[in-house]
DNA sequence: TGTACATCAGTGAACGCGCGTTCACTGATGTAC
DNA sequence: TGTACATCAGTGAACGCGCGTTCACTGATGTAC
């Protein structure tokens, strides 16, 4: 049963701040090298403090993957309800990319830079998430107008897998790209949406194509 | 003019030595969490010594993407002078992928998890070199028979970029996945190259139908 | 409802430690003659 | 070739600092009666 006191929704929502302190801090630095005291600092607490909430600060680099998760994933699943019976496959899976970073941009910082990062835990548990947006949007693509576009529904299972996980790859590559400092050039933003556009744009023909690949 | 005296052969040799020390000790740690002291003390040399060579864990960082290069690109390249005009352009493409990982495990993993880290200049630099690798990937399928099959000189050269792009971070990505622990599961590593060839067959196969796709 | 005790989120001081950087130094190597 | 001075890669001690973790604590909130 969860606590419903008014000391446990204060406790909730300490831990709140500290998991939103540390993705802030995150903007320029990884998981391993922010330090426990950087984020109570920040937070306004005591050091000691922290281990009310989590053992170290490993185990809050897990809490961050797990917790964000929710937000972006309803945010993924209500773009994609709206995307009609159209041709515009790419045009819209682009806008979804770009309107979806836009709007989580320091999970997708955080994801980019601590999917190959330092931290064992932390790689598993975003692996794991990865691998469940991919499922996610199998099924969302298999139920879907896309899905019928290039036929999913003959697809061997490991080949739509194959496709969503790549799609999911490129999506964290691009926002990853994004969210570098676009050098000096005002116009980096765009030159890399449209080469995303155009990249996606290849493997959906590569899909439409994909069962009649050996004729 | 490059220094021949003793003494200048072995200042090379000892920024080798930490430059290499440095590779060996990010096996389970990123560049921002690597300590000068640690690198010094791994290499036998007091931790002034390191100013010797670098201002800081940065710059020694931006050599280790800068150094690193050449023995890769001559490796990428000795791998492709293999190609004949067969159409197992894919098979051959995956082998080329596992065989150069394989060969070149610690700089993959420096690659794929300082691409995103928390130093920019590292990141500045890596970027650079991917861009390298993918020019120079461009310029070799423009005169291979793959770009025959797939009718490469006929593509617009920012399509040419978009493609070879994709397949470096297809490539990037692909290696930090076998380097990551791979689970319990022995088969784990199987199943990644796999994954990995089937969605280079896709790409492929999106490149067949690219300037057609129209229709 | 009021009281008396229990819980526990957050405090603040203390600890030992490894860090990056500085500095004057040493002694082998290099150079001018 | 031999000598006398210059160079400079590497040393070792020292510094001040922020770190993670511990501990006894405080005082508001919770609970039993």
């Amino acid at each position: 049963m969860v606590q419903v006191t008014p000391r446990a929704v204060q406790k909730q929502q300490t831990r709140r701040l500290l998991l939103s302190t540390a993705l802030r801090l995150m903007e320029h630095q990884s998981l391993g090298s922010l330090s426990l005291r950087e984020v109570t600092r920040a937070a306004g607490l005591a050091p000691a403090a922290f281990y009310r909430h989590f053992p170290d600060m490993d185990r809050l680099g897990v809490a961050l993957v797990e917790e964000s998760l929710e937000p972006l994933r309803a945010a993924l699943r209500a773009v994609r309800v709206g995307l009609s019976d159209s041709d515009e496959i790419i045009r819209q899976s682009v806008a979804l990319l770009s309107s979806t970073v836009r709007a989580n941009r320091g999970w997708f910082r955080f994801v980019a830079r601590e999917r190959h990062g330092q931290i064992p835990l932390v790689r598993l548990a975003i692996r794991d998430q990865l691998r469940g947006f991919a499922d996610e949007l199998a099924r969302d693509l298999l139920a879907g107008p896309v899905g019928a576009v290039v036929r999913l529904g003959e697809w061997p299972a490991a080949d739509v897998q194959m496709l969503t996980q790549l799609a999911v790859n490129q999506m964290v590559v691009t926002a990853a790209a994004l969210l570098d400092p676009p050098e000096d050039d005002p116009a980096a933003e765009a030159v890399i949406l449209a080469t995303a556009t155009t990249q996606l744009r290849l493997i959906v023909v590569g899909a439409r194509h994909w069962l009649d690949r050996d004729t």
